[in-house]
DNA sequence: AAACAAATGTTGCATTTGCAACATTTTACA
DNA sequence: TGTAAAATGTTGCAAATGCAACATTTGTTT
């Protein structure tokens, strides 16, 4: 379910939906879903797989905007898209459209759920600038070591532990952070040699 | 005027201001906004002047994660204020303080301008994710040129035009930039032996 | 207008990094 | 279960970059 209908009940959503006049489609694995998509404003929800944003650059490089989950959403509001932007299937994945202009309406408004359907979107919003001030946090970082090293600080504080489980693979980590992975992965061996980490796949102890 | 009131006339915006508990402080020049702070949900609205928003490192770097303007607003929704941030006052500054608890109430619900409200404090949160995912996508490129480039690209084609004036000192770009200022003054000037631009303080020209 | 602070420009040098070109291991799937 | 694809690990090398240490110019303040 995604956070934008949550405690919100399923009568109700059933309703919120017609309201918003969302649509639903499913997709087949490695498809980009911006291919067929009309220029309208619209949210898009992962109803059920997972899909990758990605920034096509003009010279071949490819930049991983966001990794998107069940429940999670994007939108024209919040991208600008472009043809440069794709949004790629990792799996089968089911998405609900809905027109930006239709999210607000008189409508709506009348209904007893909508403040807390209002609520659910600021929240989301909210928690996407956060999470994109986390980036650039890591990005700004200078060295390789110190963007590596911020990275598994953020992941070790969320789960409140030395030890954790890094929940990207290494070579998706070397995209969000922007080095070259085999540079990436030279940095973490010396960051063992010297004692800061300990490493297990992707599972990895703070030292210090 | 903030955006987060447009639309709104000020009759009611004094309404709105009421029923959001609204307080407005004067600050001096130079001024860490943030220190005495109640540590309770917050949106600030800049009324007049400007303040800089910096992560401090623990090993001194100086990240700025936003240069704010009158009308512009930062909220602890869309920011973990910890105390390595500081919001230093650039100048004179009035800032009107909203409890975020607040901005979503059942008296304002009643109000015939809270669905403008809303669709303000929207657009505003969504731009803010917009500026975001472009700084993004200028910081996650590999080399100081592209991001120089990236970046007069995007200035470029916001003012519709190959001739513009950055918006901030190159010292404040080199820090959006997360690069060294000197070695990015090396390389602008390698793109104009190159012929790639054309300067004239912060004026500049594409000349591709 | 003087004095100070901030911004800009330049350069040498050591370090960091991307890149290429591999080998090896793990995972996905037909 | 076998095979292809993806992920991971390693290393040499040239290029890019941070850093320090300056000079010069522009802007601010009293």
């Amino acid at each position: 379910m995604t956070k934008l209908f949550e405690n919100i009940n399923d009568k109700n959503i059933e309703k919120l939906k017609r309201f918003l006049k969302a649509s639903t489609i499913k997709y087949q694995k490695n498809v980009n879903i911006l291919s067929n998509v009309n220029q309208d404003n619209f949210i898009a929800i992962i109803d059920t797989g997972s899909v990758q944003l990605e920034y096509n650059d003009y010279d071949g490089n490819k930049i991983i905007m966001e990794n998107l989950n069940q429940g999670d959403l994007f939108s024209t509001i919040t991208y600008t898209l472009s043809e440069e932007m794709s949004c790629i299937t990792k799996e089968e994945t089911q998405i609900t459209y809905i027109e930006y202009d239709d999210i607000i309406n008189d409508e709506i408004m009348k209904t007893d759920f909508y403040i807390i359907f209002t609520k659910n979107l600021i929240k989301l919003l909210s928690e996407q600038v956060n999470a994109k001030n986390t980036r650039i946090e890591v990005l700004t970082k200078k060295t390789t070591r110190d963007k590596i090293l911020e990275y598994f600080r953020i992941i070790s504080s969320e789960k409140g532990n030395k030890t954790f489980t890094i929940p990207i693979t290494f070579t998706d980590l070397a995209s969000y952070l922007s080095v070259d992975r085999s540079a990436m992965t030279r940095e973490i061996s010396y960051l063992k040699d010297e004692g800061f980490i300990r490493t297990n796949g992707r599972r990895i102890t703070l030292l210090y």
